[in-house]
DNA sequence: TTAGGGTTAG
């Protein structure tokens, strides 16, 4: 099914005593054959040169030890064990080839501990073909045997494979053990060709409790991981409190599953209950990122800021993830100088470093500096990664500097041999979108080789939304209408471009697609951090902290604001109804409910930092900019997308966002 | 002989 052929030929040539080997994809130039000598007799010479081999091999030098193997008729199972580990370690293919020609000829063909070992060694250098056909030809597949290849399989993403011989396994009659398990639930979700994988995965958590390995934590965690990374959060955490034991790794992976499921308070709580009751499992670097990617997402920075003294009294500050996620966190929460001291004194960086520093410019709308920062990394001679493009294109975006994007994405493949993902396509519609150039960013789509994804057509409607354009709005809804029926911010921005103009009947048509469908319109929520607690507000409702307060104080600013020009932009409610009614709808929108409870809550000259789940609204913007000058306040709102600086009446987007 | 959790983007 998968090709057992050998992947490689081998020329063999009679030689007088010898045989003569030329296995043709060798790269040697000296010396380009071995001579392996048909004795078996062990002299104490043989027993030197094999020591001597394994010695080389230790210090590294395989060239040295391959010499030595040349001279040597009977190499040991213990010799070709580290001859093995060393290619792999060397991450060479031919000296790893040039190792498993002479130990079929050694007659070691068949033992199945090298077998496991050559499975690994081709596993690791990347050549599926070569571990298969080491499988196909062992006879006696010990589980160990059967690991390998299951493991080798689920390292690249072979998961309908790995199923497959997962079953075949079972069916010869060995038994999966707890190794086999963790490897088939990390296939499950590397699996790019397995039908209906999550499916498999709950199929495998059967099997799993059926066999008693409920209180494996190795497999539990994964499992448990594997449930994080389809979504689901509650299966996740069903595992985790069934967990009958539990380490810091387990914590770590229930921590991390919160925060990449959007659920940062859930990750914080569940760190603090770490603290206070695991005394065996104490947090680590690991835990630490996550905690602070929960941080980063609140925008809490008071709380990043007791977690970065943490990370410092427990000497994890020089830990290099750790160190990114703190250029990040404290990017995500304003302090954009913060992020660039800890940079700055950062002894030894990494590519994920510079993007996020990149980021974190280009989020502030900082793009000419995010430009610089990246000619710097680049001189330095750091290789962009393809997420430092997608960084930089960002900020471009953000600042509306679209020479320079195009000239960014088309050294991609020109300068640095990247080639452009969706994801990158999807920024250059954005930069070419934002800036009205809405018939350049549809040919980038149409020209697109491959059929383009729900993030290019997503970018095309946000755009479309900013611009108000229905007609290339209504052919990007349609095309992910198809691809996404399930989200329904891409109805709602739809209607917004309806509602804006005054497409009534088209408005209540996506409503009704929208009902029609079981969703629902995402609502607005904005929350900020007053003396480390933070208060979420939520459009509307009446549960909000200081409710009453808090409409008063709107009530009267915005009689002021009208005595001094302010007309409200009512043009952003989606509902047909008298201007009175929209004036009241966006009065309470929750970024204006933060501004308020902020503004009541904090000291005089404090900054105000307010974070939001969704982009601004127009109206949100023009008052805020308002504020800012009537109070006397600097405010910072972080919308979905990225930062606006509100100072003296004007906001760092300049009105481009 | 083999195993589990984390950083950057949108």
């Amino acid at each position: 099914m998968w090709g057992l052929q050998s992947p490689y030929n081998i020329r063999q040539v009679h030689f007088g005593n010898h045989l003569y080997y030329s296995p043709s994809r060798h790269c040697y130039s000296s010396p380009p054959v071995c001579f392996i000598s048909l004795s078996t007799k062990t002299t104490e010479s043989s027993k030197n040169n094999n020591q001597l081999i394994q010695s080389l091999c230790k210090q590294g030098s395989l060239k040295q030890a391959l010499q030595v193997l040349l001279k040597e008729p009977n190499p040991s199972q213990q010799t070709y064990e580290v001859l093995i580990y060393s290619c792999a370690h060397k991450n060479s293919l031919s000296d790893g080839l040039y190792v498993h020609r002479h130990l079929i000829d050694s007659g070691f063909d068949q033992d199945p501990f090298l077998a496991t070992k050559l499975i690994n060694m081709y596993a690791e250098l990347g050549s599926i073909d070569h571990a298969r056909w080491v499988f196909d030809k062992t006879r006696e597949r010990t589980i160990y045997v059967w690991n390998a290849l299951i493991h080798a399989l689920a390292m690249v993403g072979h998961g309908e494979e790995v199923l497959h011989w997962y079953s075949q396994m079972n069916w010869s009659g060995i038994s999966s053990d707890r190794y086999t398990y963790t490897y088939v639930l990390k296939a499950c979700v590397n699996s790019e060709s397995a039908i209906f994988p999550l499916q498999k995965g709950k199929e495998i958590h059967a099997q799993i409790l059926r066999h008693g390995h409920e209180a494996r934590v190795h497999v539990m965690t994964t499992l448990l991981d594997m449930y994080a990374r389809f979504g689901c959060v509650s299966n996740a955490s069903s595992v985790f409190d069934a967990m009958p034991v539990k380490n810091s790794v387990s914590w770590s992976a229930m921590i991390a599953c919160y925060a990449k499921n959007d659920m940062p308070m859930k990750a914080l709580e569940l760190f603090q209950q770490m603290i206070r009751e695991e005394h065996d499992s104490v947090p680590n670097s690991v835990t630490m990122v996550s905690v602070l990617q929960s941080c980063a997402a609140l925008a809490a920075l008071e709380l990043g800021k007791l977690i970065h003294g943490y990370i410092l009294r427990r000497g994890l500050d020089s830990i290099l993830p750790v160190l990114n996620a703190l250029i990040t966190m404290y990017g995500r929460c304003g302090k954009l100088e913060l992020g660039q001291h800890l940079f700055d004194q950062m002894r030894k960086r990494d590519v994920v470093s510079w993007n996020s520093l990149i980021s974190n410019y280009g989020m502030h709308g900082f793009g000419r500096r995010a430009i610089r920062i990246f000619e710097k990394m680049t001189n330095q001679g750091i290789s962009p990664s393809p997420i430092s493009f997608i960084s930089i294109l960002g900020a471009c975006s953000h600042a509306s500097l679209v020479e320079e994007g195009k000239i960014l994405f088309e050294s991609m493949v020109s300068k640095y041999g990247i080639h452009p993902s969706m994801e990158h396509y999807a920024c250059m519609v954005d930069l070419l979108g934002r800036a009205n150039r809405l018939d350049e960013a549809i040919r980038i789509i149409e020209d697109l080789r491959i059929e383009p994804g729900p993030k290019v057509w997503g970018s095309l409607l946000g755009s479309c939304r900013i611009h108000c354009n229905v007609k290339y709005a209504e052919r990007a809804s349609k095309a992910l209408f198809e691809l996404e029926p399930w989200n329904a911010g891409n109805y709602v921005l739809l209607a917004d471009i309806y509602a804006e103009a005054k497409m009534w009947t088209e408005v209540k048509r996506v409503k009704k697609l929208l009902e029609a469908r079981g969703l629902q319109k995402i609502p607005g929520c904005s929350w900020i951090e007053v003396k480390r607690t933070i208060y979420s507000f939520v459009s509307l409702d009446g549960s909000n902290p200081q409710n009453e307060q808090l409409h008063a104080f709107l009530q009267k600013l915005s009689k002021e604001m009208k005595e001094q020009g302010y007309v409200p932009q009512t043009k952003v409610v989606l509902y047909d109804l008298d201007e009175e009614e929209k004036e009241k709808i966006i009065l309470g929108h929750s970024e204006k409910l933060a501004v308020a409870f902020g503004l009541i809550n904090t000291a005089k000259g404090e900054t105000i930092r307010i974070t939001k789940n969704l982009r601004l609204c127009e109206d949100c913007h023009s008052v805020t900019k308002f504020v800012s000058k009537f109070a006397n306040r600097e405010i910072l709102v972080r919308d979905v997308n990225r930062f606006h600086h509100f100072k003296d009446g004007v906001c760092s987007c300049g009105d481009y966002w």
